[in-house]
RNA sequence: GGGGAAUUAGCUCAGCUGGCUAGAGCGCCUGAUUUGCAUUCAGGAGGUCACCGGUUCGACUCCGGUAUUCUCCA
């Protein structure tokens, strides 16, 4: 069965069970920050097991593409180097909100597995949860185990500890105990030989877990007691790539159709053949591994980048290019010529592949140049810095300063050393990367104490499309503090007017005002699991008395003219561009707003002008708001709404028009299109291959903008006395002085030619020696001139120059190298001797020195002082 | 968010602990040579040493700030 088979298998088995089949979310999780990404199937359901939201179907399944990086069973770093390990992989479920629970989800687990993809049931084992003895004092999960008993001997279903079979998401919330199911794909003779029940959940590559049932019926109070939860839920999760294995007859993930057909480019690419060697094996499947990994990264919005979610995806893509670089001997981009062969197959069932190719290639291929830039420039300094060690070990230290501040891979540094016979001292290393790491968690450390529950009662109703203003209950609040910031606290209402951060716009700020007159602010507001917190630096005086909760209204008036600028750029680009144009990014402020979106080439004058007039112009026409707030997404997108990656199943979403432009957005926005004011671009840049940036302003801040650009031009006209044509006159000015600089550059080269006559025909010889004592008009930088050109001219020379220049006294001394080295004098040591005259230091090299004082009246003393060197 | 680093000629970079009147290679211009294929030689133009401020007799060099870029950690 092929890898296509078995996803739409598995899809079709559920959907016959009355199942809702839903699209895998996008692996960047928009609205979560605690996430960076989407790395269980579960992530997208989240708000229905915390019972924030209800979920409009109760019965879902879907393959939901999932992203691990770090964790306590993968690490970045390892893989690869085993051959099940995955960063991206699918992650095939079955979900009941409230529905069904475990005796149907253990039934059709089972039946799919043995049925439909015919596993042999003597190579299936499942776990139960074996209950603790801990402070939880859980009782084992009997009620799985009876219905696990009724379908496959006892001898088969094997006991699983707290650490295994019981599953939190975190600290707080839904929990539950959970059943595994594990398959043994060993060969039949080791298979009788030993049996598979002892090597469950022992990390052995043929004796797998592929599918995990997790039974939500608890929840996790803050103080850490366990109360059953009124609704109970299914949560499932299959590794896709493992069953594939499991089906298709191979021992690696890696030899299933997902990966074959990448490896065998990987080997035409490179020349280099898959089983030939260990090393080059490893490297082969990392590269395998993660160019799927990036790709879907970048088609669902997540570009590489320098921090947070970005920063983990470059990661990704630079260990594949460091081993194709180390083992492949891939000295120049490769990995972008196999997003084909990845489209081909799986674009099917994640079209965003197909539809973002050429943006994903042109990413990759872009950042593995400036990658290779950066090896390049790593060997150079590890040369430099070999050279300049003594003995065979690199200091830790400096190894790290390598990786640290030039990006150069420790396992490349290591690995040159070893072929030059160098060892690198790693214990140093390791020391300066964990003072790297104590620094960073430091300046990040937040400590968030329990939430304090002030009126029962649900959160967080936004009211702020209506009104600024609206009566308020507390409902919760807790304290939280960051080396950054201090104390703050963040706050939950009944009711809020208070738009939290999200879909690229900042927050609102305000304030709250007690019945009693007290005024708390709020500094910011953001959105945790879909509750708004807002957030204060103290806490009101009487947390539960009736708040009257206000918005800035100048602050939210800016930022929604911004962010229905910022709609109707999106409209003018496609307009102007071209349909290839979709958004990429965007950053709604307050003063400005700022657009990225995808666009091959640099926009001209003319594009950019043409941009401004057609957002205008729709500003002109004074277009009403129309928007609609309960559409299901399908809908939305058939009245041709602009569909940004972000959206989940389940939304009813949102639906923001003014004319012709229609998105979805939860966004704030403008009455009339005519309150913008006016739209003005500031600039136009690159920010990634095939991606561009505008920034720009509106309403208050387009019109300081010109008012500035107004004064400035009025400020310069008076300057050039009303001239019609300022231009003009400052180009005719500039001609004139560069005009003028270069002869008086002239002058000065010829008085300084007099002068040098002058003083040359003042020098006087004794003792074989030429010298010269005097006091001239000059400045530092003419003595200095003079004293070269005569030195180059006069053998023997002896001068010493001086100057009062503005009330300080200058002293130059110049003395023939010959003569210096012959006669053993030394122009700093003269001129410092001299300086005391002058009341003043200085000193420079044997030859040329000079010294400055504050007392010119002591130059004739110095000069006369002079003498006694000749 | 926190650290480290870089910014010098059109390009790639040197310039050590402040003082050698800012250099190299490539490119460009001029001339000669050659015109058997990345020729050779001679000469030349081109720099507010990112920006602002400070220390100093003197700052490309030291200190502080700003901007941009790179990079690591979270």
């Amino acid at each position: 069965m092929n890898s296509r088979e078995i996803r739409s298998k598995f899809l079709t088995f559920f959907k016959e069970k009355e199942h809702k089949i839903v699209p895998s979310a996008p692996l960047v999780m928009k609205d979560d920050p605690t996430l960076l990404f989407v790395n269980a199937g579960m992530n997208p359901f989240k708000e229905f097991f915390l019972g924030i939201a209800r979920a409009e179907h109760p019965r879902v399944a879907d393959t939901q593409k999932c992203l691990r990086v770090s964790g306590k069973h993968n690490d970045l770093e390892e893989v690869g180097r085993d051959t099940y390990h995955h960063t991206l992989f699918e992650m095939l479920g079955n979900w009941s909100f409230g529905d069904y629970f475990k005796a149907e989800t253990i039934a059709w687990a089972w039946e799919f597995l043995t049925e439909v993809c015919g596993i042999s049931k003597d190579q299936l084992y499942v776990t139960v949860f074996e209950g603790s003895e801990d402070e939880d004092k859980l009782e084992m999960d009997q009620e799985a185990y009876d219905h696990w008993k009724k379908i496959l001997p006892e001898s088969r279903i094997l006991m699983g500890s707290k650490k295994d079979n019981f599953w939190e998401m975190g600290d707080q919330g839904p929990c539950g105990p959970c059943s595994e199911i594990h398959v043994d794909i060993r060969p039949e003779a080791e298979r009788k030989a030993n049996p598979g029940a002892e090597l469950v959940n022992r990390d052995h590559p043929q004796v797998v877990e592929i599918w995990n049932l997790v039974f939500m019926q608890y929840n996790r109070k803050a103080d850490g007691s366990l109360e059953p939860l009124p609704e109970k839920h299914i949560d499932t999760g299959m590794g896709f790539e493992r069953l594939c294995m499991v089906l298709q007859g191979v021992s690696s993930s890696y030899d299933s159709d997902l990966f074959v057909p990448i490896i065998r480019e990987i080997e035409t690419i490179s020349g280099v053949s898959y089983g030939k060697a260990e090393d080059t094996d490893i490297a082969i499947r990392v590269i395998a591994d993660h160019i799927r990994a990036v790709s879907f990264a970048i088609a669902d919005g997540q570009l590489p980048g320098n921090t947070g979610a970005g920063y983990v995806i470059r990661r990704i893509l630079r260990r594949a290019i460091r081993y194709g670089f180390s083992f492949l001997g891939m000295h120049s981009p490769f990995m972008f010529k196999l997003v084909d062969v990845l489209t081909r197959i799986m674009g099917e069932a994640f079209p965003e592949l197909k539809a973002q190719r050429q943006l994903i290639v042109n990413v990759i291929r872009e950042e593995e140049n400036s990658f290779l830039k950066t090896l390049e420039q790593g060997l150079s300094l590890l040369d430099q810095t070999l050279k300049g060690t003594q003995g065979k070990t690199l200091d830790g230290e400096k190894a790290f300063e390598l990786y640290d501040t030039f990006g150069f891979p420790i396992d490349l540094t290591s690995l040159i050393l070893r072929e030059r016979g160098y060892s690198l001292d790693q214990a140093g290393f390791e020391k300066s990367m964990q003072a790297q790491k104590d620094r960073s968690k430091a300046a990040s450390e937040i400590n968030r104490d329990d939430w304090v529950q002030v009126h029962q009662g649900e959160g967080s109703q936004f009211l702020g499309y209506d009104t600024l203003e609206a009566e308020a209950r507390l409902i919760k609040y807790r304290k939280v503090e960051s080396a950054k910031d201090g104390e703050r606290y963040q706050l939950v209402f009944d009711n809020t007017p208070f738009y939290p951060e999200g879909g690229g716009q900042v927050g609102d700020k305000g304030y709250l005002e007690a019945s009693n007159g007290n005024v708390t602010y709020i500094l910011d507001t953001v959105k945790e699991n879909n509750e708004i917190l807002h957030i204060t630096k103290n806490l009101p005086k009487d947390t539960k008395a009736e708040f009257r909760a206000v918005v800035d209204e100048q602050q939210r008036k800016r930022t929604a003219s911004n962010h229905t600028a910022t709609h109707l750029l999106h409209q003018a680009l496609r307009k102007v561009l071209g349909t290839h144009v979709e958004q990429k990014g965007s950053a709604v402020h307050s003063n400005y707003l700022r657009f990225d979106f995808s666009h091959f080439a640099k926009l001209s004058e003319e594009e950019l002008e043409e941009v401004e007039a057609f957002v205008n112009a729709r500003i002109a026409e004074k277009l009403p708001l129309e928007e609609n707030r309960q559409v299901p997404v399908k809908e939305a997108l058939a009245a041709g709404a602009m569909a940004l990656f972000g959206e989940k199943y389940g939304d009813t979403v949102r639906t923001v028009r003014f004319g012709k432009s229609i998105e979805l957005c939860g966004g704030t926005h403008v009455a009339n299109t005519a309150d913008i004011w006016h739209f003005k671009i500031t600039s136009e840049s690159a920010i990634a291959a095939g991606i561009r940036r505008i920034e720009a302003i509106s309403s208050d801040a387009a019109r300081d903008f010109y008012l500035e650009a107004g004064t400035t031009l009025e400020a310069l006209k008076g300057i050039l006395k009303g001239s019609k044509d300022p231009i003009k006159a400052v180009s005719q000015l500039q001609e004139e002085n560069a005009g003028l600089r270069k002869e008086l550059e002239q002058l000065k080269k010829e008085r300084a030619g007099n002068l040098k006559e002058d003083l040359r025909s003042q020098i006087q010889e004794q003792a074989g020696v030429n010298f010269l004592l005097k006091k001239v008009d000059l400045d530092a930088a003419g003595m200095k001139d003079i004293a070269f050109q005569l030195g180059g001219e006069v053998d023997n020379l002896f001068l010493i120059l001086a100057a009062d220049q503005g009330g300080k006294a200058l002293l130059t001394c110049y003395i023939s190298k010959d003569l210096a080295a012959d006669k053993g004098l030394n122009a700093g040591q003269i001129v410092r001797e001299l300086g005391k005259h002058i009341q003043g230091g200085g000193g420079g090299q044997p030859f040329f020195a000079t010294a400055g004082g504050k007392d010119p009246g002591g130059i004739p003393a110095a000069l006369e002082a002079a003498k006694a060197y000749l």
